[in-house]
RNA sequence: GGUUCCGUAGCUCAGUUGGAUAGAGCAACAGAUUUCUAAUCUGUGGGUCACAGGUUCGAAUCCUGUCGGGAUCACCA
């Protein structure tokens, strides 16, 4: 039973017969901690047109609800608030209809299929912290979708080519002296990332050596000779020159064999993985077709564009005056080519906020070319994540790289651990992967909090907080629970639902939480925010903690309520599992 | 300069369509363990919701303006 329908159907009931008013629409809220009650309805919207007085009006609904809804047993009026107590038999109720459900948690399909992309990393150089919350976010998305009930298409789009990855090419070339990952004892991510710095420094020589003869910077930057040799290069590879393809694929092979490690220790995964190598060629195509339809337009240069400024925009390039392609070119093709592969009805890109003027463009260009999913485009657009120091920087080093970073929160998590002597009756295997599970649920938390829309801080000593608002936080409270499971097991005492007396507070705040679950998981697929789990399974850990203090289950006399409280732990262990999960976050049974 | 997002406690963040005395965590201070894991719990202090107007029974929330900050406006991706 839905306390909360119920409160709703009767109160609609009640104001058409008390009152004679069509009401279906109404909206309840938690009653604050301070006033007697669990739910509140706020009567000051109808005193005006009823002519009563809030306390005359919220008496009536009251007294009506006392009599009627067979689930409030008092009221009382403050105001223009009417607070409603809950009896006790309508909380264990609710909680037994949840218990009983297997389903909970899983809304219903929805027979609908939704891409979400997300990670799209260049092959220039190694992931970093803001990678980090890209990747957590987007896997957290595509599993909340799934809980809501949509079939979902995890995909990530490889920025495979382009002048960036010629950048890094070209010097491994002029400077690499065949340098391998094994030779050098890097991770090819981070190999080819080295390259690409050390092409940063020499062409900033060459702009500074260029602006000493007299040049304005402007100029020195684009005529300095290793810019031209990576335009050139990039040119001969879209021409498909045997020896610079050669050595693209082999920088590539590198770089993927590093990220496929780095995700895996993420514990991110994908469905189908696009590369822009592939897809690029295609959105050429479109780009000729929308010549010929007049969707866009040649410049003398040969260059083409697209004009949007009938809707607000500028003008924009799709493809370059020597004919190579530019970041948008692939992103037509990519678009049409994930259609093909999955019809779905819904893409999400998960992107940085930086390319929100990027993503209202290709989602115009889209619709303009008449494309069947012209529709359903969302751009999921985070903020940067921000150092104490500042914006990181990759070309200037302050950027916080993400298997270091990993592999820190593994150390912490470690010594956190050792200190606290927890690691007795742990094999090796077993508390390595705990460390493992606590680091990357601090990690993950701490990023999957704060809303995604928002830019937000990384602080680095915050971050690796195991108390208070944190991941760990929730997962030690799982692990308490496990721990009660276990002992309850022990001496063969059986979860059940019915025959308690007397609920304590703790436990009827816990139970309301636990009803509220449906709703959040759809409101967080609803808005895409993995934020608003993050919040309410740290409320549910908090409220389930205060009941663990308050009440004690094997010193409890009555049996009833011993086997009550194991049931009720055991339900709010695996909603904490189910939620964390949707985070992205394992929660372990000891620690 | 145009467009756009943001400004809440010392710090990091919540605050669902406008609802009561604006909430958490961290940091500070004071407490709780003969009992299921103290990575926990309880309590205290801490606020001109950037500022000024407006809308109304009622505004952190909606509207206008001002100030401050970020992003973007590339033949980079």
């Amino acid at each position: 039973m839905n306390i909360e329908k119920t409160i709703q159907n009767h109160i609609s009931a009640a104001l058409k017969a008390e009152f004679d008013v069509e009401e279906n629409n109404i909206s309840l809220q938690p009653t604050r901690k301070d006033f007697e009650g669990s739910y509140t309805f706020v009567v000051f919207p109808y005193i005006k047109a009823l002519r009563k007085s809030p306390v005359e009006l919220g008496n009536a609904i009251g007294n009506y609800l006392v009599a009627h809804s067979g689930v409030v047993s008092g009221f009382n009026v403050v105001q223009g608030f009417l607070n409603l107590s809950i009896a006790d038999a309508a909380w264990i109720d609710l909680f037994a209809g949840i218990f009983k459900d297997k389903n909970f948690g899983q809304l219903p399909d929805k027979q609908e299929v939704v891409m979400v992309e997300y990670s799209s990393p260049n092959t220039n150089k190694p992931l970093h912290l803001g990678h980090l919350r890209n990747n957590f976010l987007g896997f957290s998305v595509a599993q909340i979708l799934a809980a809501n009930g949509y079939k979902v298409i995890k995909t990530n789009l490889v920025n495979d080519r382009g002048i960036h990855i010629c950048k890094s090419m070209l010097a491994y070339q002029k400077f690499g002296n065949g340098e391998t990952p094994e030779s050098a004892g890097l991770k090819g991510d981070h190999l080819v990332g080295k390259y690409y710095v050390e092409f940063d420094k020499h062409y900033k020589a060459e702009v500074k050596a260029l602006e000493a003869t007299g040049l304005s910077e402007e100029d020195a930057k684009k005529q300095a000779p290793l810019l031209i040799e990576a335009q050139e290069m990039l040119l001969k590879w879209e021409n498909n020159d045997a020896e610079t393809v050669a050595l693209w694929k082999k920088m590539n092979e590198w770089v993927f064999a590093g990220f496929g490690q780095t995700y895996q220790k993420m514990g991110v995964s994908f469905d189908k993985m696009y590369r822009e190598s592939e897809t690029y060629l295609l959105g050429k195509k479109f780009v000729e077709e929308g010549l010929q339809s007049g969707v866009f337009f040649q410049k003398e240069d040969n260059s083409v564009w697209i004009d949007l400024t009938d809707e607000g925009l500028d003008q924009k390039l799709v493809l370059r005056k020597d004919g190579t392609s530019v970041y948008i070119t692939q992103d037509i093709g990519t678009a049409e080519l994930k259609y093909n592969d999955f019809k779905m009805s819904k893409s999400v890109y998960v992107v940085g906020n930086e390319q929100d003027y990027h993503f209202e463009v290709l989602f115009k260009i889209i619709k303009k070319l008449g494309r069947p999913y012209s529709e359903g485009n969302y751009h999921l657009s985070y903020g940067m994540v921000d150092l104490p120091s500042g914006k990181m920087k990759s070309r200037e080093g302050t950027v916080v790289d993400a298997d270091d970073l990993m592999q820190e929160m593994t150390d912490t998590a470690r010594e956190r651990t050792m200190e606290l002597g927890k690691t007795e009756g742990f094999t090796e295997t077993e508390a390595n992967e705990l460390y493992d599970t606590l680091a990357m649920g601090a990690l993950k938390y701490f990023l999957l909090k704060v809303d995604p829309k928002k830019r937000m801080l990384f602080n680095p000593e915050e971050s690796i907080d195991f108390q208070g608002h944190t991941g760990p936080f929730i997962q030690y409270t799982h692990a308490r629970i496990c721990s009660i499971l276990r002992k309850a097991h022990e001496q063969g005492i059986i979860g059940k639902t019915t025959d308690y007396p007397i609920l304590q507070e703790s436990e009827r705040d816990v139970i309301y939480l636990l009803s509220q679950y449906p709703q959040v998981l759809a409101d967080a697929g609803k808005e895409f925010s993995p934020a608003l789990i993050s919040f309410y399974v740290y409320d549910l850990a908090k409220a389930y903690n205060r009941f663990y203090n308050e009440v004690n289950i094997f010193n409890e006399p009555d049996k009833n309520a011993q086997q009550f409280r194991v049931a009720f732990s055991g339900l709010v262990g695996e909603t904490i599992n189910k939620a964390m999960a949707l985070l992205g976050i394992k929660v372990p049974s000891r620690m």
